[in-house]
RNA sequence: GCGCUGAUGGUCUAGUGGCUAUGACUGGGGCCUUCCAAGCCCUAAACCCGGGUUCAAAUCCCGGUUGGCGCACCA
């Protein structure tokens, strides 16, 4: 058993993770998650919630996860998050129609598939496993189609990402934020792609949890106000260049910035804040590292991306979170597809003098003139150079009807007008996580399989341990009576109730020999056990025992539940929670 | 989607056509037990689904579902 079988297994059989629909024989592509899993997960989003929403103030919003169709057009998932395939009639094997001519033409991507066909009928191309001949190109999309309302109703789309429920709402969100930028808004929610093959359970999903920022800022201005935080910490990053000498490197934030690895300030902070949220849910730090997308794999309007991967026993270096300056794409696209502006408009520190060739109609006089059309016609005019309005008769076509208008009634001049500011199309930064598999490898990074010494002349045995941060441990505190009698069952219980009214995550497990029930929990990751014995009755003081040293101190009842929650949260050292025994 | 390969209690697993489907661990109840999966008693729990071949199928064949691996795919 590998490392990620063993991990799958324990996960499986302590409540962490399912198979979904396995009653009915299964799905592939879908996990549940099950009491301990959907408790860790829950508690990944709270540490990201509580560094964006809380920390970074980028407010959390909460959009449909079914999309119409023109939110998918604009975004190029229509169009473009499919891939065009193409069957061998021999063996039927499937290929990518689009690398099958990339050789011979240089924009492959871009065709169309009747364009695919085309080239590949006339340059005679064959299939590359048998040589067989190649049936029609056609269209494979990821996203799962489905009706809104009844009868043949309105086309939707399952949203293949939570991002776009943010740029749809950028007027709202520029208004909430009062039109100052930089400010974003996250969504942490489902996302669904119909994945051809998935595999590597909760790695590839079809439903998946994405947590995702989206931050606006001003393109010109890609400083970071509060760069400062992490100028100093080490990445590793494995940049472009890196990428050719297969070797990663390790800088600092500052560094990277300053020898332009990364593009600029506001991407770098977002990539030191990734690297930050990765290792406090428990991500060990040697097996983390950002990956520049390489000019050719980085999409077209992008200026930089840059993946966090993290090192699996058995998939190796798996992507977690994508960063990436979007620039206006994303803004750009819908105000396109919707007719709508999506623009801010930027006061400048001091109103600008700026030279301006300026149109004035008589308003006066051409109103009784050309009645209902007078507005179009001083539209027209003022789309005028100099040269045309200086003639004696002045002529201009509105919707193909062709107007006279005498010289006397418009007046035009050079002149300066004072601009206070201009309308921009913010540029959009977004880190975009994948809670699943990041949720997979704070538990594999966690496990751990320790030899302890085993009870008289028996070998050495394995103790499981998950090793979790006590931040995410799905379960923080065990509460365990020593014997299975009504004596020390009573005040256990009372312990246990005590510290679930404290907020911690309290199991009580009264089943089997004390030892087991140590085992039973190092398993699930608990960090601390409360061992409630006779001397309790005599001195009201209880055992806690750490998860990882499985070293006990002597605590008094009194006031237990301050002591586990300042152990929980790192206030508090296990030395100073009790006298050691 | 294609190819290879597997699917048996919660988990791991034995079982190449023939008794009531093997075993371990785990779980539950109890006895015992004053700190790291101890012992004893009791108990629950499985042949992926659908067809076919056969007197008889967990076992052979076909199809599907699903896990793993390889190819392809992975905004």
């Amino acid at each position: 058993m590998d490392k990620y079988e063993q991990v799958i297994e324990l996960a499986k059989r302590r409540g962490f993770l399912w198979n979904s629909f396995e009653l009915y024989g299964g799905a592939a592509g879908f996990y549940d998650y099950g009491p301990l899993g959907c408790t860790l997960k829950r508690r990944i989003e709270q540490i990201w919630r509580e560094l964006y929403v809380i920390h970074e103030g980028f407010m959390e919003i909460e959009t449909p996860t079914v999309g119409i169709e023109d939110v998918f057009v604009a975004s190029g998932h229509v169009g473009g998050f499919s891939d065009p395939l193409c069957e061998c009639q021999e063996c039927e094997e499937a290929f990518r129609a689009d690398h099958l001519v990339d050789k011979i033409v240089e924009v492959a991507d871009a065709l169309s598939n009747e364009e695919l066909d085309r080239l590949i009928e006339e340059n005679d191309i064959g299939c590359p496993e048998c040589g067989g001949k190649l049936g029609k190109a056609y269209e494979f999309n990821l996203m799962f189609k489905t009706n809104i309302g009844p009868g043949t109703g309105r086309q939707g789309y399952m949203r293949p990402e939570t991002a776009q429920g943010m740029f749809i709402n950028f007027q709202r969100l520029s208004r909430y934020y009062r039109d100052k930028l930089p400010f974003g808004a996250t969504q942490i929610g489902k996302s669904y792609r119909n994945e051809i093959s998935p595999r590597q359970g909760v790695i590839r999903l079809r439903e998946f949890t994405q947590a995702e920022a989206e931050i606006f800022t001003h393109p010109k201005e890609k400083g970071h106000p509060n760069f400062e935080r992490f100028a100093e910490v080490t990445l590793n990053l494995y940049s472009d260049e890196a990428q050719e000498k297969g070797a990663i490197e390790q800088m600092t934030v500052k560094e990277a910035v300053e020898n332009n690895i990364i593009a600029h300030e506001f991407l770098a902070y977002h990539i030191a804040l990734t690297d930050h949220f990765l290792q406090r849910v428990g991500i060990a730090a040697d097996k983390l590292r950002f990956r520049q997308h390489q000019k050719d794999e980085m999409a077209h309007y992008a200026i930089d991306c840059w993946d966090a991967e993290i090192l699996t026993d058995r998939f190796g270096w798996i992507e977690v979170v994508g960063i990436a300056d979007r620039t206006d794409f994303d803004l750009k696209a819908h105000a396109k597809t919707s007719g709508t502006e999506l623009e801010i408009h930027i006061e400048y520190h001091e109103p600008k003098m700026v030279e301006q060739f300026v149109v004035k109609p008589d308003m006066g006089k051409l109103g009784p003139l050309f009645k209902g059309k007078a507005k179009a016609v001083a539209d027209a005019l003022k789309e005028l150079s100099e040269d045309e309005l200086s003639k004696d008769e002045i002529k201009v076509i509105v919707n193909g009807e062709e107007f006279t208008v005498p010289s006397d009634i418009i007046s035009y001049a050079q002149e300066t007008v004072k601009v206070s500011g201009e309308k921009i199309v913010p540029h959009v930064i977004e880190p975009s996580y994948g809670i699943d598999r990041i949720l997979y490898c704070t538990m594999e990074h966690a496990f751990d399989e320790e030899k302890v010494e085993a009870e008289g002349d028996e070998e050495e045995e394995e103790r499981m341990v998950l090793r979790f941060r006590n931040e995410v441990a799905p379960v923080q505190v065990a509460i365990l009576p020593l014997l299975t009698r009504d004596e020390l069952i009573e005040p256990a219980k009372a312990i246990a109730q005590k510290l679930r009214e404290r907020g911690l995550l309290v199991a009580y497990d009264d089943s089997r020999a004390i030892g087991r029930r140590y085992r039973r929990n190092d398993e699930i990751g608990t960090p601390y056990s409360i061992t409630i014995d006779y001397d309790t009755l005599e001195d009201n003081s209880v055992t806690i025992r750490d998860r990882d040293t499985m070293k006990q101190v002597r605590a008094s009842v009194e006031g237990i539940e301050d002591s586990i929650y300042d152990l929980v949260y790192g206030k508090l050292s296990l030395e100073n929670a009790g006298v050691s025994i």
